[in-house]
RNA sequence: GCCCCUGUAGCUCAGUGGAUAGAGCGUUGCCCUCCGGAGGCAGAAGCACAGGUUCGAGUCCUGUCAGGGGCACCA
C-alpha cells in the first residue's frame, strides 16, 4: 500500500524540476507541495492546486504553469489520467489495475495493513495516566489513557519502537496520607485506640477499609505497632494490582512503571538542581523576586526557599523548587524526569496531561530548556476535561474525600469498546460530556456497532463460504466493481491518515477514518453479494477475495482504536 | 485580572489556506425475503460577531461577545 500523497507530491517534483531544466518554468523556491484526497467525483482521486501557489512567485498564469508541470509528468503505473481543472487544479485519477490490486496488497501486509516508515528505526515513549496509586482510577483519567494507548498504536504504525511509561509519584505527602489512612483503618478493624487523622489527610474511601481487613487476614494484629510507611508500601502495591487491571480491562498495558523516588535515591533531583544552579537559574530568597511589596511583606522572616527564575522564558511568577522546609516542590522532581527520559535516548516523547496540568506542564518545559536539554522530541497532548453525566446529573469527585466515579464502574455501565471510541473520537482539545446513557443509547444504534458490523458482516461472508466450501482460490480482481473500488480507494487512505494522526499528535483522526470507512461499506454491501443466483462463480471468487481484504481494514482500524473484532455481534 | 482551550445544521461533532463545508442523532418521505437490517435511498437545515492578511479564509492575525479549564513554598 502506498503513501499515495506522497507518491504524487514525489511526480510533481519531478515534473517540476524538469520542467525548470527544460526552461518551461522559471526556478523558484518550492514549497512543501500540497496534494489532496479529492471529495467530489470529477475532480479525480487526488488533486494539487500547487499551480496556484506558486504562480504569483512564477509570474504566470496557473493554468499555464499547471499545463507546463503536467507537460513534464513522469508516468507512473497508479495514475491513469491527469487533468487541469477550475482556476489550475491539476487532478489525477488513480489506475484501476493499481487499485484492484490493493486486495492482494492488503491480504499480503495482514495484520499491519497501512503501516508507515516514518519511525523506522526511531524509539518513541508515550507517558499517560500516570495516576498517583492513592485511590481506583477514577474517570477523569480515562481520556487521556484512551487517546495515550491509542496514539501509542499509531504510532507502531508509523514504523517506531513505542514504550508505554506510567510515571506516579510515591514519595510525597499524598502517599504518607495514604499509609496514614491505611493504618488507621487497621487499628479500626482491631478494635484498638485510633490516632488522631486530620481531616485533609484522610482518604476516606471504602477501598482502604477492604485493604485493612485484607491486612488483618493476613497479618493477625502483627502489624498494630508499624508506622505509615509499612502501610503505604502495602497499600501502593494493591493499587497498582487494581490500577492495571483496570487498565487492562480498556486493553491499555504499560511496559514501563517509573516512580518518582527512584530520582530521589539516584539523587537525579538534587543533581538537577545543581546543575541549574550552576547555569544561573536558581535563587534563595523568603518571596520571589517581582513579588508586590504586600506579598514580600508577608513573607517576612520565612526560611528562605530555592526559587527557579521562570520567568526568564516567559512565566509571570518565579517557582518554587525548594520550599523552605528543604523538601522539593513536585515540579523539581518533574524536570529531573523528563531530562531522564531525554538522556534514555528516545527520538520522541510524548506526554498526555490533562488539561488541569497543561499550566504546570510549561514549567517544567522551561526548566528542561534551562538544562540546555534538547527538548524538541518532547510533545505534549493536552486532553480537555471530560464532564461526565448520568441521568441528567454531572459526576465528579474527589479521591480525598471518596466521593468518586471509577473507570470499573463506566466499563461495567458502557462497555469498553464503546468508551474507547467515544473518548477517541474528538479533537483531543475540544471539551467533551460523555453522558452514559447517551452512549450507551447511541452505541447500540451507531458509530461502535456501525464499524464493527462491517467487520461482523465481512466475517459472516467469510463463513458461508466456508460452510459451502467456496474458495477465492484463482480470483480474477478485474471483475470487480466500482463500488469495490470506492471503498478500496479509500482503504488506500490508511497510510496517510496513520502519518497525519502520528505527525499532527491527533489520534481522533484514526476513529473518523474508521466510520467512513464503515459509511462506504455497508451501502456497497447490500449491493456487491457473493452468494446470490445472479452472481456468476467467477464474480463471486473476485468478490469473496475482496471480502477478506475488506476484513482486514476492518480488523486493522479497530485494532489500532484498542476495540475488539468482533466475528458475530 | 492573567494564561490555556472551544464557538460549524435543532443536538453531538468532522473539516491539511484551495473547487459546490461533511457525518451521525433528531426530523420528512421511501426501499428491503437470498452472506445476520444493529442496513439502504432521498429531502429540509449551518461556519458567534466585526475588521485584517491572501489570487483564495470555517481554517491564519487582531478585537468583541459567549462557554469550559487553570492560576499554592499541593500533586
Amino acid at each position: 500500500m502506498k503513501h499515495l500523497p506522497e507518491a504524487h507530491r514525489q511526480l510533481l517534483q519531478m515534473a517540476i524540476s524538469s520542467a525548470q531544466q527544460a526552461g518551461a518554468l522559471p526556478m523558484f523556491d518550492l514549497p512543501e507541495i500540497p496534494v489532496q484526497p479529492s471529495t467530489r467525483p470529477g475532480q479525480g482521486d487526488y488533486n494539487s492546486p500547487v499551480a496556484l501557489s506558486v504562480a504569483k512567485a512564477v509570474g504566470m498564469k496557473p493554468r499555464d504553469v499547471a499545463e507546463r508541470i503536467v507537460e513534464h509528468l513522469p508516468p507512473a503505473e497508479f495514475v491513469s489520467q491527469v487533468e487541469i481543472a477550475g482556476p489550475g487544479f491539476i487532478n489525477f485519477s488513480l489506475a484501476r489495475s493499481y487499485v484492484v490490486r490493493l486486495v492482494d496488497d492488503i491480504l499480503t501486509e495482514g495484520e499491519r495493513v497501512g503501516s508507515v516508515t516514518l519511525g523506522a528505526g526511531k524509539r518513541a515513549q508515550v507517558e499517560f495516566v500516570s495516576a498517583n496509586p492513592t485511590g481506583p482510577l477514577t474517570i477523569g483519567r480515562s481520556r487521556g489513557a484512551v487517546v495515550g494507548d491509542t496514539m501509542a498504536r499509531l504510532l507502531e504504525a508509523a514504523g517506531y519502537d513505542v514504550q508505554r511509561e506510567y510515571y506516579f509519584n510515591n514519595a510525597g505527602n499524598q502517599m504518607v496520607a495514604l499509609g496514614n489512612s491505611l493504618r488507621y483503618r487497621y487499628l479500626e478493624q482491631l478494635g484498638l485506640p485510633l490516632p488522631i487523622i486530620d481531616d485533609d489527610n484522610f482518604y476516606r474511601g471504602d477501598y482502604l477499609i477492604d485493604f485493612a481487613k485484607a491486612l488483618v487476614a493476613e497479618h493477625g494484629d502483627s502489624l498494630k505497632d508499624a508506622d505509615w510507611s509499612t502501610f503505604k508500601t502495602y497499600a501502593e502495591h494493591k493499587m497498582f494490582d487494581w490500577i492495571k487491571q483496570t487498565l487492562q480491562s480498556v486493553d491499555i498495558h504499560h511496559d514501563n512503571f517509573f516512580n518518582e523516588d527512584s530520582l530521589f535515591q539516584s539523587g537525579a533531583v538534587w543533581d538537577t538542581l545543581a546543575e541549574l544552579e550552576q547555569r544561573g537559574h536558581i535563587y534563595s530568597a523568603a518571596e520571589w523576586e517581582g513579588a508586590s511589596d504586600e506579598e514580600k511583606a508577608q513573607a517576612a522572616g520565612k526560611a528562605p526557599a530555592k526559587w527557579f527564575r521562570s520567568t526568564a522564558f516567559g512565566d509571570d511568577k518565579d517557582r518554587v523548587m525548594v520550599k523552605s522546609d528543604g523538601v522539593p516542590t513536585y515540579t523539581l522532581p518533574d524536570i529531573a524526569y523528563h531530562r531522564n527520559k531525554i538522556e534514555r535516548g528516545f527520538d520522541l516523547m510524548v506526554n498526555v496531561l490533562g488539561a488541569d496540568h497543561g499550566q504546570q506542564y510549561r514549567v517544567v518545559a522551561w526548566g528542561v530548556e534551562a538544562l540546555g536539554l534538547p527538548a524538541d522530541g518532547i510533545h505534549v497532548i493536552i486532553v480537555q476535561m471530560v464532564r461526565f453525566m448520568k441521568d441528567g446529573q454531572i459526576r465528579k469527585g474527589s479521591t480525598r474525600r471518596g466521593v468518586f466515579d471509577t473507570l470499573d464502574e463506566l466499563v461495567e455501565e458502557v462497555g469498553p469498546d464503546a468508551i474507547r471510541y467515544h473518548l477517541l473520537a474528538r479533537s483531543p482539545n475540544t471539551h467533551l460530556t460523555f453522558d452514559v446513557n447517551e452512549v450507551i443509547r447511541k452505541s447500540n444504534e451507531n458509530a461502535v456497532f456501525y464499524i464493527q458490523n462491517a467487520h461482523v458482516r465481512c466475517a459472516g461472508i467469510l463463513r458461508e463460504a466456508e460452510a459451502r466450501g467456496f474458495s477465492d482460490d484463482a480470483a480474477n480482481l478485474d471483475l470487480l466493481g466500482e463500488d469495490e473500488l470506492a471503498f478500496l480507494r479509500k482503504a488506500n487512505e490508511l497510510p496517510e491518515v496513520i502519518t497525519a494522526a502520528v505527525t499532527e499528535y491527533e489520534p481522533h483522526k484514526i476513529a473518523f477514518y474508521a466510520k467512513e470507512l464503515a459509511a462506504i461499506f455497508h451501502p456497497m454491501y447490500d449491493r456487491v453479494r457473493v452468494f446470490h443466483s445472479d452472481v456468476p462463480e467467477d464474480v463471486a471468487r473476485a468478490r469473496l477475495r475482496f471480502y477478506c481484504a475488506a476484513k482486514v481494514m476492518f480488523a486493522r482500524v479497530l485494532r489500532l482504536m484498542g476495540m475488539t473484532t468482533p466475528d458475530r455481534m
